[in-house]
DNA sequence: AGGGATCAGCGAACCGGTTCGACGAAGGAG
DNA sequence: CTCCTTCGTCGAACCGGTTCGCTGATCCCT
């Protein structure tokens, strides 16, 4: 069942089968239709290994998978789906590399043993020495995030920095003086993720222009660390009339948090953030928030991706996105119901 | 960077460097530390193409991912991610395949072109021509979930109709005499999906053992539809005061139609079904549910899958899973609140 | 009718590993 | 001092494709 058994049936040689099969030569119809109907009646179909060796493509992209061990958000399962949609529809399978807590071990087999011809990186750091590697290198790879220096890469990401401020200024708008910002896990923002810096960055300066009072927290990836951070912000400031959260695994505490907290939302206390629109619709209210276009960005990673495996020394490209607020329920102007110390929230 | 070019500069032959790495032969001590001084230097890493090709071992497991364009839930990405990091664990990696609409073109380029050594199936019908084929080929594979004809074959899967009857007791043992089964959307159901089925089974069975009355729905993978079963439910029978639900990804939904009517949980309404414990825990109140041991399905269809490999001939094993319900937050005794219609719920 | 394109098909080399059989050197037994 | 193992290494064949260069046949043009 390989080739040269279709050659013998076909009373042809295996050349002239690879060519029929590839059309990189001119072959008879009536040869074709020989060999096609040889391989049709033994289900043909070439081995994928040979292939890869003989041509040097795997028709393969890497897909640099978050830390193991880790609690993934939904986020990230969107965003998995559309890459291994988007590779499909261009003729490429998808191989999953845990980024794991050896480093990169699994990173370095995929790269190193040519399993792949390209990669689509995940949980971009501002520094991170896997994109460095892989520009040093000039091997092909397309990142979801940037890095502290972006204009010589390829990459998609979301300005988290624009979205941030942009919750910010909704709440400003409608009357919150004290809000707090909920980051992802203290150990990712130390690890240098660009979400939660950049993200940190935008709302904290948004915040200075408006003049507000803010607290920021970072909160583990699940629903109990959402519940004790809310219960932690109420503390530190009961005052706190609003919140804007990057941390879509710990929205569902967040909410419980305010519940037991007896605030109503969006009566006592408005939510925002940003966070994929399926998940903002799963809580009640439902989340006012910037929809992280998951699905998007994972296609637009692949086109990226297939563009540069097409042309090799075509220049950097990237895509820089900034979705609107999408306004549900869970947002409402800062209400005389919240105990807010009087006077205090005048300081701006 | 080959290994003809090691060889070269190590002073040896290829079959001596491939020896000193596969450790197939004796290599002496000293030749295999030239060997290896030469690798070091060189970042030299083996070409899993050429290897694959030569031993006919990819190396590579092959995951069928549910049909492309579905809503994923965050089971499968639990999932997902034990399943790669129980394979890195085995050095195996894991190439992902839509079993995409056009059936399975994807799935077949996966097994024809030999890119896998194995692969495991998820969302598997009580017919599925795919292990059917699977079967007829002998091909190593796994499956998430049972077929109707499940001896003959290998599998990790839930033991749905008993995990749906432990609810049903759960809720009748509060008293609860009217509940409704919200399933996976018609079009599962309708193609044969197992959980959906043994779930629906494992329900009325056990409901007509405990001489309740009920009704079954079917709901799409989301939160609005979640939304829209539930108003459909009390719409049907005001008196209904439990649910039993498999969709995960509706719960949110059925949560928020129940804060809509105004039925509070756990005093006015029980909500219990099956669901991963993380996400059993993103809703308020937390929800009580047979958790969905997604994590452990995963790490086990790959400890099968891999002895299933080293051990070509073994015969088929499987692991039927029936985890306890955890008792949270959601369910209480059948209330006076509720508004049942009397006389009507003693017809047992 | 002769000469240069064009077309179909063939054979061989190659991609980068693995593995088998052979062979020389060293070591041990008789 | 032979003879037989064992050890370490080598060369060659092989896995299953792709691709290059070549050859014969056909065709067109003058």
């Amino acid at each position: 069942m390989n080739i040269g058994e279709i050659a013998k049936r076909a009373g042809v040689s295996r050349s002239t089968v690879s060519y029929a099969l590839s059309g990189k030569r001119a072959v008879s119809d009536h040869t074709r239709e020989k060999i096609q109907r040889v391989i049709d009646d033994l289900g043909y179909r070439p081995n994928a290994s040979a292939r890869a060796l003989a041509n040097g493509r795997t028709n393969t992209i890497g897909l640099v998978f978050p830390p193991a061990g880790d609690h993934y958000t939904g986020m990230q399962l969107d965003f998995i789906g559309s890459v291994v949609e988007a590779a499909a529809a261009h003729d490429y399978d998808v191989l999953l590399s845990p980024s794991g807590v050896d480093s990169d071990r699994s990173f370095q087999r995929l790269l190193g043993e040519r399993r792949v011809d390209g990669a689509i990186l995940m949980e971009i750091r501002l520094q991170d020495d896997r994109v460095d590697h892989l520009l040093a290198e000039n091997f092909p790879a397309v990142c979801i995030g940037r890095t502290a220096q972006p204009e010589s890469d390829w990459w998609v990401g979301l300005d988290h920095t624009a979205l941030a401020a942009a919750c910010v200024h909704h709440l400003a708008d409608l009357g919150h003086r004290r809000i707090a910002f909920v980051n992802r896990p203290e150990r990712l923002l130390r690890a240098g993720y660009e979400s939660a810096h950049r993200g940190l960055d935008g709302f904290t300066k948004a915040a200075a222009e408006r003049g507000l009072t803010v607290r920021t927290y970072t909160c583990g990836d699940d629903a109990p660390s959402g519940q004790a951070c809310l219960e932690r912000i109420l503390y530190d400031d009961p005052a706190t009339t609003a919140l804007v959260t990057l941390n879509e695994a710990a929205l569902g505490g967040l909410y419980r948090g305010l519940a037991h907290a007896g605030r109503h939302v969006p009566r006592d206390f408005s939510v925002t953030g940003v966070v994929a629109a399926r998940w903002a619709e799963t809580v009640t209210p439902q989340l006012t928030a910037a929809d992280m276009p998951a699905a998007q960005m994972g296609r637009l990673a692949v086109e990226l991706l297939v563009e540069r495996l097409d042309h090799p020394d075509a220049p950097p490209r990237h895509h820089l996105l900034a979705p609107p607020i999408s306004l549900r329920a869970s947002t409402g102007p800062a209400g005389t119901a919240a105990p807010a110390t009087p006077g205090s929230d005048l300081n701006a």
